[in-house]
DNA sequence: GTCATGTAGTGAATGTACTTCACGATGTAG
DNA sequence: CTACATCGTGAAGTACATTCACTACATGAC
């Protein structure tokens, strides 16, 4: 053997972070749960509670999926009373997505209880390793998308 | 302003992790399609790839889904030729989901492209970083189950 | 052996997420 | 004003997932 190696597999690198990726989308579920809501209408409130009020077509386009199924989710959310379709001004094709006081109140939920999970996941690591952390994380997310258009063009 | 802080956010760091899966699951996507599966149904094969021919229990057990669901795709996946189910020697009541060739082949390129994926995201990684990454990555990991744990008693 | 109880898988019914296709209503450029 | 693109939605269909009820089989108590 030419190396002694103390190595650290790949693969199983990239299997801890889909199982922490995995384990993240668990605690979600939880608050999923707690809140009445499915994991397809929570997404649309948070894309919501980062850009605001937002016609349909460009919820499927943050959301990635085509402009019927968010006619169907936000359906949902309109029963629930997380948000209303109201008018927009100046095109009176669209809708602006928006949400009521008890969907601004879910998104404000999520939005704490994901910093909170964040702070106690990485609170506690010294800042020198999480600054490393956070390059390699960066450095892989950026070699990652340059090896998608490579498929892409192909 | 007490720090000057050159600090890497929790909340942005967790979001990087979350992109990354995203990112790798938008690749599982483009498998699932040149091999015309769904993901439920690679899951379910991966599963199978990694504990060997299963009771279909087991599999629900494994995918964290109903009995009553593994049977719904047991059945697209003996329709597709990838699997079939086998009698169990000495328990009659019970099924064992076996890949055909069909199936092991996939299982094969499933593997494979994983391991591809995880060494071209994290082959150039110098090794001290990548261990550092590797260890934020665990601690975290098992911050989190103690976390789970927690919520589950109360 | 038989009887009670539990376990493995499935039919029926239901709900959500998602898609494509077709269409009406509105915006926009020429 | 006409052609064309865009915004949302009805209709129809697929996949994933659930619960409930049921059959077939296993297993331990007696």
């Amino acid at each position: 053997m030419k190396y002694i190696h103390y190595m650290t597999e790949t693969t199983e690198v990239l299997d801890r972070v889909l199982l922490l990726a995995h384990l993240v989308q668990a605690d979600m579920a939880r608050f999923e749960r707690e809140e009445g809501l499915t994991s397809a209408r929570v997404h649309l409130l948070w894309v919501l509670g980062s850009t605001g009020p937002s016609t349909q077509q460009a919820l499927a386009h943050a959301l990635e999926v085509t402009p019927r199924n968010v006619t169907g989710l936000v359906d949902g959310l309109v029963a629930s009373g997380h948000v209303t379709r109201e008018a927009h001004p100046g095109d009176r094709r669209a809708t602006l997505v928006t949400p009521t006081p008890l969907g601004a109140a879910t998104i404000e939920g999520l939005t704490s209880s994901h910093a909170d999970l964040a702070r106690r996941l990485f609170g506690d690591v010294p800042p020198a390793r999480l600054a490393v952390f956070a390059e390699v994380l960066d450095g892989t997310t950026q070699r990652f998308a340059r090896l998608m258009d490579q498929v892409q063009e192909s």
